[in-house]
DNA sequence: TCAAGATGATAATACGTATTATCATCTTGA
DNA sequence: TCAAGATGATAATACGTATTATCATCTTGA
């Protein structure tokens, strides 16, 4: 059985009233002023010891209020200590799709889980911009009545994200940070990226120096620049290393057998989540991954499927993403100096699908 | 090429600086007021639309300060709404642990899902009280500095959720609704909660209809909420039944190998994640389930186990409760009529695993 | 022609805290 | 004996919004 002595202190009856029951007033400082018989001021000064820039207070002062303190169990209230701040803590975070997916685990919960860890870390709050009106499955950034403004300003979350809110993020000067590398927008937009540049260079050397020759990178290249900046990483590195390259739009089987047939013995696959229907086209020709054929997987597939294969490439940051994103938000808002164009390095992952050239297909 | 005439305004230049960098103020109902040639006032006035207690204001006065509202994006500081005692649609989201677990596929996304989109719906949005204090692994409520009243309110999320916790936020008149039934705390709790003893009489029914005389429950039955109602419906339903029921405290060896040897033909577990537990044992007796043994789960997983059997049993309306607790959230600040302590019914799963007791073996 | 009512808007204040400039009094030293 | 410095504390103000009492001006009607 557990007893409460005098149940919490630190609501004072209004007014003067009978007892118990009834809206209860906080206790304020200035309470605390008249019971220990200073001013407010003395109060707030005492509580937050602020007793170093030319302002002194008695010691006996101090313990009073101290003690009044304790006796009320007076507790400032952050809403007006936000207020007096020029922040409130509040951290916006907008994302185009729902941020709790209804499909399976999802390619964004790594980077919400850094945002959160760094939100714990750092004492703020993460606001989830829910309120977004809904157009054609995507939430709008601005339209009337736009919330974004509730929050200090905000993180954005999305493989693509709208030009147009962008640029209106830039102009309007709200603090923001995207997780993943933007173009400029009217202005540099602060981000916190993967290098794939430097990850997709990497395996195509590696793939050079098995003996491949000619390689071809699948997917779009373009549109969101996580895509755009693989393929250049790709085109720059294959370039440098003198290997033919080429890219297929999609992992279709004929634009597949095309590759194949012009003597592509490596497949780097923007898209990761492609894997399965790669494997299983390649069965179906009867390919060997990778005696006869290299697969590279480039990041983590967006999309949910279970690949049981052993996929050389690399894993996207996507956690310590989600932290930076914070830092260099504050570092925003609080001006202080540092990069806040970052690009983390990608981890590479050998696997099994990246072997060495088959001998006798080259210029077929 | 989009051009864009003269910026956006939303943010005002702190003093006259050339440019991007630095602070920046928010824009404040003083600056829609200069804009409009208005008060203050005025232009809070017009925000809420307050025109009705005796105040009016022309309708083209109305026009110019609602145009100068939309042309800078202005929003309502909430700290400062807050600290006068208004709502801003912002709904605090306590867990006790990390929203975005660092585990597997969780428990409570399917909780979040509902909130999320019950929040998309009302147009409010969610703050993820991410700055609580961690403690022992566990966030605090109320630690000194506690941010929850930045919100209207919370929605609390937790299997178990602390009682002094519960209590303090009955006494302070936060407005709150658990995911989850929960006692009274000082005064009734606002929860939507999952009618266990109904689905889990069903299942018990279903037992005792297909021959099984001596049936237990498997787990605490006590501590959250969710546990004692389980067990209590089960005694409840095996009492009326007239079936001979126990309870077993957790899903070991042991204890189970005594159940079976009382003549035990059905278990009913408190934690589905416990499956492959009893499974394994089961599988290490000879035990053929259902025919020798039949398995009924109580619910869903709270831990991320994979269970490749077809377990009987029922689900947890996980999204609905999440929906429903936003309503009763709104219900609650909005004074509106309702019923704030809610029961959803659970979905019955007929699986594979409860079957007929097998014969000749009741009071062995 | 002027009192009463209608119309439109604002000044003043509150919410609770943090900070800075200012003030009153005491002490010190020559 | 009094100027300068030290000591101790406060008044005033800011943060941004909401609300109420009050005010100025216009309109109406007899």
């Amino acid at each position: 059985m557990i007893t409460r002595t005098s149940g919490y202190t630190h609501y004072m009856p209004v007014e003067k009233g009978p007892a118990v029951t009834g809206p209860r007033r906080r206790v304020t400082q200035r309470d605390i002023a008249r019971i220990s018989g200073v001013s407010q001021a003395t109060v707030s000064l005492v509580l937050n010891n602020r007793l170093d820039g030319g302002v002194r207070i008695a010691a006996e002062t101090q313990q009073r209020v101290l003690d009044a303190i304790r006796d009320t169990g007076y507790v400032a209230d952050p809403i007006a200590r936000r207020l007096a701040d020029q922040y409130n803590r509040i951290i916006g975070v907008f994302t185009y799709e729902p941020v709790f997916p209804s499909g399976a685990r999802d390619f964004f919960h790594p980077f919400l889980l850094g945002l959160e860890e760094q939100a714990e870390r750092l004492g703020c709050d993460l606001l989830l911009l829910t309120s977004a009106p809904v157009d054609g499955g995507r939430r709008r950034m601005f339209a009337d009545g736009s919330r974004i403004r509730l929050a200090d300003g905000c993180v954005l979350l999305g493989q693509e994200v709208d030009r147009g809110d962008l640029e209106r993020l830039v102009a309007e000067g709200i603090p923001f940070v995207s997780v993943g590398r933007r173009d400029d927008a009217g202005g540099p937009v602060p981000y916190v990226g993967a290098d794939y540049p430097v990850a997709v260079a990497a395996l195509v050397e590696r793939a050079a120096a098995l003996g491949h020759r000619r390689i071809a990178y699948v997917g779009r290249g373009e549109g969101p620049e996580s895509y755009a900046d693989r393929l250049r990483g790709f085109r720059a590195a294959a370039a440098k290393a003198g290997v033919e390259y080429g890219r297929i739009g999609t992992a279709a089987a004929e634009p597949l057998d095309a590759a194949v047939a012009e003597g592509v013995t490596a497949l780097f696959l923007e898209e990761p989540a492609d894997v399965p229907a790669v494997t299983a086209w390649a069965a179906e020709r009867g390919l060997d991954v990778p005696a006869d054929l290299s697969l590279v997987a480039l990041g983590d597939p967006t999309r949910p499927v279970s690949i049981d294969l052993d996929v050389a490439g690399f894993t996207i940051p996507r956690r310590e993403m989600g932290r930076q994103a914070l830092d260099v938000f504050f570092a925003l808002i609080e001006g202080a100096e540092t990069n806040v164009q970052r690009l983390l390095p990608c981890e590479l992952h050998d696997g099994a699908t990246l072997a060495p050239a088959p001998t006798g297909r080259n210029n077929s």
